[in-house]
DNA sequence: ATAAATCGGACTGTTGCGGTACTCATTTAC
DNA sequence: GTAAATGAGTACCGCAACAGTCCGATTTAT
């Protein structure tokens, strides 16, 4: 089964919770309150998040995390690549010029990249706003 | 990372030299000699190709494995299914119509399935022939 | 009928991930 | 200036899924 993880999962979650209540910072155990998932967890994804420059960062008092961008300029891709690392389908992508372990070079090296780029794309064209929308 | 199993990557590899001898009956150690792979894992992987009818098994003495489609006809999508089970996302799919463990039904709930539905359309959209193809 | 060759399914070890806890750094209210 | 609140970073543990191995079932040539 190609799933992405759980993190992500519950990264839409969080985001979609913070989008409800755009433009106000709010803190990680409020966060998982709302959510009903485990503080450390959401804590954890929180900083992910705030490395990629998805959402932003305020500390001390009354300090959290907000938005940086509206829902509708976020999207699956910069999701996935935050929490999951690049996205491709297989070990052997493009950029790893030597060969495999194996005794020659695998006659497949490369080959998986269009379907990488078709799945990125993919990806992309699904905005956290759109995954907020009514069923 | 979003990435598929080695299998599944192993797998082209295979299924690629099967094509370069279609219609010839193949046994599991021929093709582990051919592609270099582990022999278990090899015949691991053609087990699962028969049970899924991408492939078909002769038994007994000059027994082996043979293509039953051309490499045209067999696309990815069939292929990681086989090996990967069902393309999806996420756990939360549509399918599990209950909720949750958390206590309440998950907001996102049935939100992947757009794209779910795009990458298995990008998936089937390559076929084996193209992935032989020149590099 | 026998035996060799091969497929078929069950089993096990290991790696990676999800989840957790702890400690340090930073900011702001008082 | 001090202390409280909050985020940032690091390290650790348990489980589940995967890669790999083995032995039994089945078929066919002789």
């Amino acid at each position: 089964m190609i799933k992405l993880s759980k993190m992500t999962d519950y990264a839409v979650v969080i985001l979609a919770e913070m989008a409800a209540q755009e433009g106000n910072v709010q803190s990680a155990s409020g966060l998982a309150n709302h959510t009903k998932l485990p503080e450390p967890t959401v804590s954890k994804i929180l900083k992910l998040l705030t490395k990629h420059d998805i959402i932003e960062s305020k500390r001390g008092i009354n300090g959290g995390y907000a938005l940086v961008k509206s829902p509708t300029h976020i999207n699956m891709a910069a999701l996935i690549t935050a929490l999951d690392g690049p996205i491709a389908l297989t070990a052997c992508v493009e950029q790893s010029t030597e060969c495999c372990e194996r005794s020659q070079c695998c006659t497949m090296k490369g080959k998986w990249n269009p379907v990488n780029i078709a799945m990125q794309k993919a990806l992309e064209d699904v905005s956290l706003a759109q995954m907020m929308g009514t069923n």
